[in-house]
DNA sequence: CTGTTAGCGCGTTCAA
DNA sequence: TTGAACGCGCTAACAG
């Protein structure tokens, strides 16, 4: 491009070395008040900021993250996200976004090509057949979102409480015949862990339990939540958001009415086709930030992985 | 990180020197057959790859785009930006992702950053109250989608003609009262132009045009409808998919039916939520294709800045 | 055809 | 407290 100033002209044009100049951008210690005084005049007087990639070449570390989302047009994903990348930017991170599709072999494909680029870290959001050996040797410096993984930093949400927190509201509510619609056991949180949840609700409560476990899509939710309904049902939990919309689009159609639904997601979408439906908020809001937080401490050396849990939020 | 190979180990390994690696890097002629195959092979046994840094540093390219969506949750943006991805992967292009959410400020923050990163080229997805002055030196590295700018390569959608086919599907189909929900002028694209065909049509058939323009939100289309609706209204055409969905939801809950929606949007959610509304597809996901593309041939200056306008499909 | 040399912009010694 | 010299991994100009 065009010439941009390098550290040799401002070190030109304040009377002092390049290696001062270098001092002064990376705020090391060893710099007099007023030389560094002079050459931030200068720096900031023309605009001045060092080039990236050779600080990268330099420093190991190009300050560039990846996102790995599983779908741009994921609801929850997307709140996620919102959060993160500002976290990032005032961090100085470039954040590069790959879509995963829900393939493991998609995931593995970027993660070659982000380590053969010598990226910094990695939030990845997990899903179903994610296997942990694929994810080889990020341990350091990834952390998979809404879902754990032995080994690995995360960010996941409180699935069974989110459920807990839902059934207690209808149970207060005076309903006595919920059902469920979920997702199947081969996600572990999203599908086993909320649907355990429920289940484990109506046996305290001697509840009866009635659920299907169709997916995670609209279309799965609208074709068999007629599985689920008795003469006796009263409510539904719906395990995302997603499934909330498909299970209303066949209630509308079928013209039932008096049937509370209940869901687990509290998206803007949701919010404002469906606010009579009670929601919680799983905190997907919260746990972009976190995990974007997470990352970055572990890059910097300051924090082992771990994993974060984001407490339920009522709506 | 750990100890990567550099040219200069490949070099010592094949027992060349660097030169002769960096041309087989870079596919130069020059180099034998034989010399070359062999630099290969030693290449991909040791699963080599060049430091981006490094080359960035010498090429003054450091293979890096930004796309700024105005929101990430833009159902149409989603569409357009999922197929832009795997174009810039494939050419090697990182793409950072940014969110304007409609603040022209934030634009310019973004592009200010960007600038300083010495990035190669922008994908800015345009809304209204952006000026052509702040997006400043960008002439030659930018792309604006679902807008245009003087002196800015554009990739926009055929509006006049998005609003003419649904009009002509739905005149065909025996309407004669088509009344129009749509978007303030202050929108050149999906404001002023699609209102405009809307008129004409109506005007070419002596049609009642009856219209109101609220915005760009589902709300302000379930607010709004009711506006528009005449004793004599049989279908309903709506600017845009977001538009329609708040005005469905008007519709289901005032139970009227009988009416027909038309939108120009063909999105996933609306195709699974109300399948019985006309709709246009304005290509969106062509158009993410066609603005990476575009932008890729400005960055190795193969073409000069142009407007592109994707043709509309019917679906 | 190929190797050698000289930087790119920056951080990091090491003397002064 | 400061500056000069060196090298990061790579490409480009110049010799062989």
């Amino acid at each position: 491009m065009q010439n941009r100033l390098t550290i040799k002209d401002i070190a030109r044009l304040s009377g002092v070395g390049k290696s001062t100049v270098s001092r002064v951008l990376n705020n090391e210690s060893g710099v007099s008040e007023r030389t560094r005084e002079r050459v931030e005049a200068v720096m900031n007087q023309h605009g001045f900021s060092p080039s990236r990639s050779a600080r990268a070449m330099r420093g190991q570390s190009d300050k560039v993250v990846a996102i790995i989302v599983t779908r741009l047009d994921s609801l929850s994903e997307n709140l996620a996200v919102q959060t993160m990348l500002p976290v990032f930017y005032e961090q100085g991170y470039d954040p590069i976004m790959m879509e995963s599709k829900f393939s493991p072999q998609m995931v593995e494909e970027h993660l070659g090509m982000l380590k053969r680029r010598n990226i910094d870290g990695v939030v990845l959001f997990g899903f179903t057949g994610l296997g942990e050996q694929m994810l080889g040797s990020w341990q350091s410096s990834l952390v998979m979102l809404a879902r754990d993984a032995r080994g690995f930093a995360s960010v996941c949400y409180d699935d069974e409480g989110a459920i807990r927190v839902l059934m207690q509201r209808l149970y207060d509510g005076g309903h006595r015949h919920i059902s469920y619609l979920g997702v199947p056991h081969s996600d572990v949180t999203t599908g086993q862990r909320r649907h355990n949840a429920y289940l484990e609700f109506c046996q305290q409560n001697a509840l009866p339990a009635v659920a299907a476990l169709p997916g995670l899509g609209m279309k799965q939710g609208y074709e068999k939540v007629a599985d689920v309904l008795t003469p006796q049902t009263t409510a539904l939990v719906c395990a995302t958001d997603t499934l909330a919309l498909g299970a209303s689009k066949y209630l509308q159609e079928q013209r039932i009415d008096g049937l509370q639904l209940a869901s687990v997601g509290n998206t803007p979408l949701m919010k404002f086709l469906h606010p009579e439906i009670v929601t919680v908020d799983p905190g997907y809001a919260d746990s972009g930030r976190q995990a974007a937080m997470q990352l970055i401490e572990q890059i910097n050396g300051r924090s082992e992985p771990r994993q974060i849990v984001i407490p339920v939020t009522l709506s």
